[in-house]
DNA sequence: AAATTCTCCTGAAGGC
DNA sequence: TGCCTTCAGGAGAATT
């Protein structure tokens, strides 16, 4: 699924090949995403020079200079560059046309969403409430113990809340929680300052992995075949409940936290 | 206000 | 082989 790497890899990928080029169509196949596809986006997304993609949290903002397209991915969803004639199959549900260049949207969850305004686009609804950035610096220690002395829930439902800090998904929170020794379900006002200062950097320590190995899944996006699991190998405790522990041979266990399935070492998380 | 639960959707996996 | 059930999962919406 795209957590914040992936989008940012994503971003990365397409960004060389549209930004500068005018969209010369926009086809809406199935408007049933997330929310609905404004039926308006595709005729005045057209005609329009993309002049940045940028992104915020797991959104891509296509900027233009009448509006900007903004594109979430869910759980399913991926983004690829084809030629324009290429058949679309199941579930390609938007076409952004550059010529004989084609930005396509696949979704198969619809989870998925396609939004566009003529304003400022950090002040869109959707992400005008988001909490800072994983990888900048306003996101610290001193950020992360200011906010969770004044909350009552557990650590890892704290990290994945995006209204404290975006982008960590269900993956990079469990990575990160084992990697700074904590119990995901330990209540965030227990941790002391030292160690959620540890849990922020091993937070951008493994984003940071993740978005450098993101450029072998960068090529393969590029190229079509949306392969998956370039990170699965390396990581540590998530999916892998039931089995051994790589630093210490536990039996990982695995529990709800907010409705999400949560891995953890009972031997190296306190 | 904060915490919790519900919801969208499809494909994969498991049971029989 | 195949049908049925269960579940995952981002994050906004609804509820407590």
């Amino acid at each position: 699924m795209p957590e914040l790497p992936e989008v940012e890899t994503t971003r990365r990928g397409i960004a060389p090949h549209i930004t500068g080029r005018t969209v010369s169509r926009v086809i809406v196949r199935d408007a049933r995403l997330r929310w609905p596809v404004p039926r308006r986006l595709a005729a005045d997304l057209a005609g329009q020079m993309v002049e940045h993609v940028g992104r915020r949290a797991k959104y891509l903002l296509l900027e233009t200079a009448r509006g900007t397209a903004i594109l979430h991915l869910g759980m399913s969803g991926s983004l690829r560059l084809l030629p324009a004639a290429s058949p679309p199959r199941t579930h390609d549900h938007v076409d952004v046309l550059f010529g004989e260049q084609c930005l396509r949207l696949h979704d198969p969850r619809r989870f998925g969403a396609m939004l566009w305004t003529e304003d400022d686009p950090l002040a869109h609804p959707r992400l005008r409430d988001l909490g800072p950035e994983p990888l900048s610096t306003a996101f610290d220690g001193a950020y992360l113990h200011a906010v969770a002395r004044h909350r009552r829930i557990a650590i890892k439902a704290l990290l994945m809340d995006g209204h404290v800090v975006v982008g960590v998904g269900n993956i990079y929170a469990t990575e990160a929680l084992f990697r700074a020794g904590i119990h995901p379900q330990r209540s965030c006002r227990r941790i002391s300052r030292p160690r959620l200062e540890q849990l922020v950097g091993e937070v951008k320590a493994v984003l940071d992995y993740a978005i450098a190995r993101g450029g072998t899944t960068l090529r393969d996006f590029l190229n079509e075949s949306g392969q998956p699991g370039y990170f699965a190998q390396e990581l540590f405790v998530y999916g892998r409940a039931g089995q051994p522990c790589k630093r210490c041979g536990t039996r990982l266990k695995s529990r709800a936290i907010g409705q999400r399935a949560s891995a953890y070492c009972p031997s190296c998380q306190h």
